[in-house]
RNA sequence: GGAGGGGUGGCAGAGUGGUCGAAUGCACCGGUCUUGAAAACCGGCGUGGCUUCACGGUCACCGCGGGUUCGAAUCCCGCCCCCUCCGCCA
């Protein structure tokens, strides 16, 4: 949600900023006017209530002195007849506004490049070096199910397209990430690990940003009000909602795994090979509650957890900061890291680590105390992807290949591993 | 799934129809005292909205939503959550 007092302070700066995400100077000028509407509304609305709280109060006064308050009694019935008119008044109003309010993208930082698509996007820094084959790499959906650890089509016979099974090594090799990944942010970092609910209720999702204009691309219960995370961005910012946290246990990191549930409505024929785009995959999610003034520079240290992953890992990539019409609709600034993948002579994404300012921290009431004392404020909401795992197996499995279709283990994994090479049947 | 109990301010905990946004204690902030600290004493101390240059005024909030009443934290209905016991299950 954006700051009403920008919107009311600063419309024209607002307009502007929206039109670079799709939306116009037209959606400020309903809300100017609904914002109007509710005022006026609502200070009638509470002159009314006082009248008739003060009717009320003189006949209880009255009745104790055994006066009769009969004028009384019949100005609080005529306010009474005026007031549920006026109320339904308001909260339609309301809910317009919180409709609309609620459909707004996050204003974009001064920082992030415009344009209307990731050809806007802008490289930062490119990491480590694509190796040089003297064979010709295979594609991990060769590779995996040659090895024998990746299996598509008996995973489309159990539940369908877009899911995966992994057999033996490849089943080590996901839980073996996980465990690196969360030690790694635990130990090195500064994460508190946590292990959330895998499925989330209507309100945690409108906190996060993906409802209500998204619930095509989540998977719901049938019968129930539960939904299946979509990404542990849900979760774990959503953890401390409609609290007020002290300012001097900020920022707060959490990391946690989970699997991640996404219906990928509208994305056929896109990646329909591989693990690159499942209904189900699993990503290890950094999560920090900042103050406003240290967010950016918590941007950076998120961002470089992800990429200490990558690095340990032994895999190249590229910084990219996503332009305007790129970023999705919670984040104020994102950095996507994306890794080299020799099987498609592609850097391909593998983490979006993302600034989200107060956006979410307002729909979710998330506000801290300021150690001065003062009034609460709306905390600062960060989330990357530490990373999806899926993905990391598909680059270690593509950048580490060798001639022979066996697998290098990087040194970091190998006790995880208990070996330094997959070979056929592992 | 069945039976019972319970959700009040940062915490604990009173309050069963009006003068209750709410006693009291703790915590916290300011002050007095003290060489300093503690103790003691004094004062302050919820959140949001509307209005105001400001002082202030006002509305709403006692899990959430409806209802009864001139008036609801208090009575009635529905829902959510927590606890105990039984059943079932991992």
């Amino acid at each position: 949600m954006i700051s009403r007092d920008l919107l009311r302070d600063d419309p024209d700066r607002v307009g502007e900023l929206l039109e670079v995400r799709g939306e116009g100077a037209d959606a400020v000028a309903r809300w100017t006017e609904l914002d109007g509407r509710r005022r006026s509304a609502l200070t009638e609305l509470e002159e009314l209530k006082r009248r008739r709280n003060e009717a009320s109060k003189a006949i209880g006064e009255l009745k104790r002195e055994g006066k009769s308050a009969e004028a009384q009694i019949a100005e609080v019935a005529d306010l009474k007849r005026q007031i549920p008119d006026l109320e339904e008044r308001v909260s339609a109003v309301r809910s317009e506004l919180r409709d609309l309010e609620l459909g707004l993208p996050n204003l974009p930082h001064d920082s992030v490049p415009r344009g209307d698509d990731e050809s806007a996007n802008r490289v930062e820094r490119v990491v480590g070096e694509p190796r040089k084959f003297d064979f010709e790499p295979q594609a991990h959906w060769d590779l995996g199910p040659a090895l024998g650890i990746l299996d598509f089509e008996r995973a489309a016979k159990i539940a369908g397209a877009r899911f995966v099974t992994y057999f033996g090594a490849g089943a080590r090799l996901e839980r073996a990430l996980i465990n690196f990944m969360l030690d790694l942010h635990t130990g090195e970092h500064g994460y508190r690990e946590t292990l959330p609910p895998f499925m989330v209720n209507g309100d945690a999702l409108i906190g996060t940003g993906q409802l209500p204009k998204f619930g095509a691309d989540l998977f719901k219960l049938e019968g129930d009000r539960y939904y299946l995370v979509p990404t542990a961005e849900v979760p774990l910012t959503n953890l401390f909602r409609e609290e007020i946290l002290d300012e001097a246990d900020l920022p707060i990191r959490l990391t946690a795994f989970t699997p991640c549930f996404r219906s990928e409505a509208g994305s056929h024929g896109k990646d329909v090979r591989g693990l690159i785009r499942l209904h189900q995959f699993n990503k290890v999610e950094l999560v920090h509650l900042a103050a406003p003034e240290q967010s950016y520079d918590c941007l950076e240290e998120l961002t470089s957890h992800a990429e200490k992953v990558l690095q340990l890992l032994e895999l190249p990539y590229r910084v990219v900061t996503l332009s305007t019409g790129d970023m999705g609709v919670s984040a104020a600034k994102t950095y996507d890291l994306e890794v080299w993948l020799p099987g498609q002579s592609a850097y391909r994404e593998i983490s979006s680590c993302s600034n989200c300012e107060s956006y979410q921290a307002r729909r979710a009431n998330l506000r801290y105390r300021p150690s001065g004392g003062g009034k609460p404020r709306f905390l600062h909401t960060l989330n990357g992807s530490g990373l999806a795992v899926g993905r990391t197996v598909v680059a270690v499995l593509e950048n580490h290949q060798q001639s022979d279709g066996s697998v290098t283990v990087p040194e970091v994994l190998r006790p995880y591993m208990g070996t330094d090479r997959i070979r056929e049947g592992d």
